[in-house]
DNA sequence: GGTGTATACCTTGCAATACAAGATATCGAA
DNA sequence: TTCGATATCTTGTATTGCAAGGTATACACC
């Protein structure tokens, strides 16, 4: 219990899927787009799992791109039901988050 | 997908050291004392091994005490381990909640 | 052509932890 | 003595973040 690993989990899902409805975006580029959001830089054993997870779960949509240079890029974008899960991620982390803070600032700060 | 179960990975045992911290508790009251703060209710199949885990660390000392109806009571106290973990809960806190919260607002709530 | 580097994606296996389900024990009241 | 409330613990399961390793494409440079 020494790192932010545990924290995270049920968390990242709903990050993704909020960064997603922003617009397409590939895998690569969303592990550099959650770090410009203050998350320390993940894993792509992290990410790329997460995605088919939710690709599997039609949460997102995919089209293959070319790049500029590499591979083909696989663009994500949100389904309707992505976006009703972003939802209730934001309805379950709201109801969270301020539990916890509820907790910590009973505490005196 | 559906619950706030995998969000509370991590979180759970910050939030049962700032509760400690206010004064000795026992295990059973605490359940309650979380659902005060707008946790909804934890079986105890969650609180008593983290209760146990943090004792094996070092984290809270014990001692048993008569109830008034029922079986001796358990009363947790935060060591000085304890209260040094709690402050690492709460950087940790901190910089993951801001980092979703920059997140969700991006997406213009 | 060949070599290296950055880009881009995926798979396997591990570790941590919330939780359901069930077991046990004490005490007071019916 | 039987029941319910109190109080704690144990076992097994499911989920998930992540490290480590593998594969493939495109471009620059010699």
């Amino acid at each position: 219990m020494a790192d932010t690993t545990q924290m995270l989990k049920g968390i990242l899902d709903g990050c993704l899927l909020a960064i997603i409805k922003e617009g397409e975006i590939y895998g690569y580029e969303l592990a550099a787009k959650l770090e410009s959001y203050g998350f320390h830089s993940f894993s792509e054993g992290t990410i790329y799992p997460l995605l088919l997870r939710m690709q599997k779960e039609g949460l997102v949509s995919t089209t293959l791109r070319k790049s500029t240079a590499g591979p083909k890029r696989k663009y994500y974008s949100l389904t309707e039901k992505g976006e009703q899960e972003l939802g209730q991620f934001i309805t379950r982390w709201e109801q969270v988050s301020s539990s916890v803070n509820n907790v910590l600032d009973k505490r005196g700060k």
